[in-house]
DNA sequence: GTGGTCTACCCAAACGTTTGGGTAGCACTG
DNA sequence: CAGTGCTACCCAAACGTTTGGGTAGACCAC
């Protein structure tokens, strides 16, 4: 009578069961593992009459039962500072497919990188059970990571790292190096530092990174050369014009660790009639897929951001088993753009 | 003796109710429905009571054991092409809220516009006992949608429409129409389209309404003019490419269903040492938040991205009540930037 | 003092699984 | 032929809720 999405949808254990003329934990043993607990559980023929009628009827078996039994749910939580930001996203798209591979599904929320949010969306995951979570948003300061430890929830660290906690992430420090490297080859001798935000290791590894290279390479960079700044677009339109209205000498490349920070300075050096890798070379840091298709393709420092989020299902899934995973930094690797190279480029034409 | 993440999260109803000497279904009761059923079940003493317990001990509700009852999981599943297309990703965030807010939590799969994964994740969800699915990434034929219907699965769709089904969409036929007629102020008259891929009703309508209004203002276009391409940047470039070697006149103005395509496109005007906005007009559909950062700031129909993906849970709310609710198109507005506008100012400039 | 109507609860069954612990029957073994 | 060890099952309880249907007692009216 219900007119629910029963369409021969609702088939249970206990129906085939029923249908077998035998008890159900017999069809739940023969469906449940692949022969390990099958064998002994049922004769080869009957195990074989089972998952004929299993497939023939479409039994899908019901997850929140199965759980309320098990205390397992399959779910994973995700946390990150937001979706709209491509290089979540992409993560993201790693994670999704991993754990599907795995027989787990995955929740996403957002938390806009804001303390309270973080924790409200936490536990609203929690709230549905979760069996861990992927934090994709960690401060350093890490308070709440200290707090879910005590409270033995499982969680690994993705995207951002904090020490002391399983992570995936991008090598950012040596991200960073393989862009001062790269700069001062180039001869660049005054350089400037889109940084992002402090609390976010990525923006700390990668500074940390190219600015320990680039001393150790005999180059001067002072601290107002850095500037923090939002990874966005805007954030990096703002820095871009802070450094160019310092009113220090003009750098003659900047580094921001973020492409739509490095989109936004671009944005800043045009609205000065600069020319972006003509008067000022610009390097970015993630290769998203934007940067190479950029009116002035983009020198960018590629992250494997699918496999970082690959990878952030393996460690969740270390944990679960009981495991205390160590942290796990993917290799960076710099595309070299017009946006860095089109004064060298130029100068070879000239001869 | 288990270390699993019980500390103290792991209180039942039972639990409360063997505390405060009362039946469980009494504390069910009180907690469930806001005063609406509490009445009856309980004196305002007790009911107070089992609330501030409640509170004390931390009590969370399972979910799972409730969805076993009630046959209602409170989960949304969504399915979108890919959730690093930043248009996607910002409806999501607006299912995200407004599912929150009224209970439920959302699931999202990307299928990759492959009609095989488009089954193989919705049947993924369904095997989670979603409640309902919003799906984003309809394709015109809609054999599917017809499956579904016939299954009795609750769904309503999103970004993209089909008739016959409740949507929640950008009313992209009007967004067209705008275009058409800005470009036409603008004087152009010899104008070309790249026009996404031809399954998807944004794709489909953007370029009709366009067509239709950039005709019935007295323009003419050909077939030729209009070229189907993937959304993304590379599907614009090759598009823009194919647009410029057609041994055709070249367009004076290119509208791109798509921001990416639009940037796309962009690049292979540069690439043909063409300077955008003062040599090709350029538009394009969305308004990410790109468009207005880019070096050349992009001419764009904003469509409210994440009022859509709002509207889309109210859809879906309504279906699940067993309405039918009629189509939802929501306005799109015009943000005429430099890569359209840059010839009439450098027009006005030189009088 | 019988009948009726409330109030404030309790009871038990169900939802679909999983899983520890049987056990009946059979084949061997010594 | 008692004992041992399989094989191939069955049984029942449990997981944490929800919900239709009680019912005991209090109060009131007639």
């Amino acid at each position: 009578m219900k007119e629910k999405a029963d369409g021969g949808g609702t088939v249970t254990l206990k129906d085939l069961a029923r249908e077998l003329g035998v008890h159900p934990s017999t069809v739940s043993r023969v469906l449940h593992s692949g022969s390990d607990v099958a064998k002994g559980a049922a004769s080869a023929a009957t195990a074989e009459r089972v998952r004929e009628l299993a497939r023939k009827r479409g039994y899908s078996p019901d997850p929140q039962a199965a759980s309320l039994r098990t205390r397992r749910t399959k779910l994973l939580g995700v946390i990150v500072p937001r979706l709209s930001d491509l290089v979540l996203a992409i993560m993201y798209e790693g994670i999704d497919e991993a754990s599907a591979e795995v027989g787990y599904s995955a929740f996403v929320m957002n938390s806009r990188d804001d303390p309270n949010e973080q924790r409200r969306k936490i536990d609203l995951m929690l709230a549905r059970r979760v069996d861990g979570l992927i934090i994709g948003d960690a401060h350093l300061d890490g308070g709440l990571l200290q707090e879910l430890t005590d409270r033995k929830v499982p969680f690994v660290l993705m995207n951002r790292r904090v020490t002391g906690y399983p992570s995936a992430t991008c090598d950012d420090v040596v991200g960073g190096e393989l862009v001062a490297g790269h700069l001062w080859k180039m001869g660049h001798r005054q350089v400037a530092v889109i940084a992002g935000e402090p609390y976010a290791s990525t923006a700390v590894d990668r500074t940390a990174g190219f600015l320990d290279r680039w001393r150790s390479l005999g180059g001067t960079i002072s601290d107002d050369d850095v500037v923090w700044s939002r990874f966005d677009t805007a954030g990096g339109r703002e820095a871009g014009e802070k450094i160019l209205s310092s009113g220090r000498p003009r750098p003659t490349a900047i580094f921001a660790v973020n492409d739509f920070a490095a989109i936004g300075a671009m944005g800043a050096l045009r609205a000065r009639g600069l020319t972006v890798g003509l008067d000022v070379a610009v390097v970015g840091y993630n290769d998203t897929s934007l940067a190479a298709e950029l009116p002035i393709p983009l020198t960018s420092v590629h992250s494997p951001m699918a496999d970082i989020g690959r990878t952030a299902v393996q460690l969740i899934q270390a944990v679960l088993r009981g495991e205390k995973p160590e942290p796990v930094q993917l290799e960076p690797t710099l595309f070299v753009r017009e946006s860095s190279a089109a004064r060298a480029a130029a100068e070879m034409a000239a001869n």
